[in-house]
DNA sequence: GTCTATATTGAGATAGAC
DNA sequence: GTCTATCTCAATATAGAC
């Protein structure tokens, strides 16, 4: 492995940037591989000796995404603190991770939302699903605390995933709404809290 | 034109829902003509006689779903009721909606979060900022007349809308969970009463 | 080896008969 | 309204000159 200045990038990791964004914005069929290596400004070969084939290169880009996220679910692990402390820092970094990797984001998207368009299958729902485990033993546990009320543990988990989901969404097609951690922190807040004027009763598992 | 059977579709309508379930699976440009009419069990003339081209069909298919959505916010202005009812009544006609256009709903999603691939240009976001506005307009009201609580219009908005949003995720991507108006119906509620047990003090403005 | 000219293919679109 | 038969056009593939 060669020793880099410390503001290089490695070719390979150029080739894994410039590709990103070329699937991100074309999708992964519509890339050509002599656009990703113009991109990186080296010759096609170099790919190829790198990750052996444009799937393998897709392949990278995606393990090599979805394994910080990986990392974070593994992190919650040590999560310290009461419920509502968890839930804040689960969202904070899911929130970073999104930032972070924009790009794999977008064609984690549209892999998953629409025709897969010759892409090599990649299990994203194996992550989506472990993401939805870990909020969702958070959520239990808060139950079991009573810090969180005792009602349906999938249906709150689901309303703290929306609540994370659409902060990426509107974070990804509309940027100039500037939607950012705190933001996302106080609607998560307002999630914890209730939005409706007491009156109505808390929430608790009666249907 | 034509009397029908009542169990009979129209041509242009066998034409219409084949295309959606096409462009649903495929995508735009990886959907031909050849295919489309085969499914309708026509001939290529009959839908340019229709459509008068592919894009043609296309923009009928969408303007057609997306009426529906108009109507949906135009009947808002008349909704009875305190806040929490119309919330609610949003979401659940909002839900039927979508499970009676889940096709055009996917062809949106891709187009929105994924490359165009070729496909018309159509103003998908027009119509998500016209139903956020909406949103808003009743979660506005909610606060004036103090059945809400008094914080960040739109952070709320938002809140209610990634609900929605994630019950149409979850209905398009795992159906076997079988995400429904009621679950949808319980998760709105969890968000108006709050998922934290009291302790946490009320949402408010103060931040 | 590279380049240019020529097939070939398959797409969207149309004319005119019925 | 629907069909058969045909057109146009662009992308790709290939042949053969250089």
């Amino acid at each position: 492995m060669k020793i880099l200045g410390k503001n290089k990038c490695s070719v390979r990791d150029r080739l894994l940037k410039g590709a990103s964004s070329l699937f991100s914005r074309k999708g992964y069929a519509a890339t050509t591989v002599r656009e990703i290596v113009a991109e990186a400004g080296v010759t096609k070969p170099v790919l190829y000796y790198y990750f052996k084939s444009k799937e393998g290169l897709y392949f990278t880009l995606m393990r090599e995404g979805f394994s910080k996220l990986d990392e974070l679910i593994r992190s919650v692990g040590g999560y310290e603190g009461n419920t509502r402390e968890k839930l804040h820092r689960l969202c904070e970094q899911t929130f970073v991770l999104i930032q972070e990797n924009v790009e794999i984001v977008r064609v984690m998207y549209s892999y998953y939302y629409g025709p897969r368009q010759g892409a090599p299958f990649f299990d994203f729902d194996a992550y989506h699903l472990k993401f939805i485990q870990t909020l969702r033993g958070i959520v239990a546990e808060g139950v079991r605390r009573k810090e969180l009320v005792d009602a349906n543990v999938e249906e709150m988990s689901w309303v703290i995933l929306g609540t994370i989901t659409l902060a990426m969404d509107l974070y990804l097609t509309h940027p100039e709404w500037k939607v950012d951690q705190e933001k996302l922190s106080r609607m998560v807040k307002l999630v914890l809290q209730g939005i409706g004027t007491i009156g109505g009763g808390r929430a608790t598992n009666d249907q």
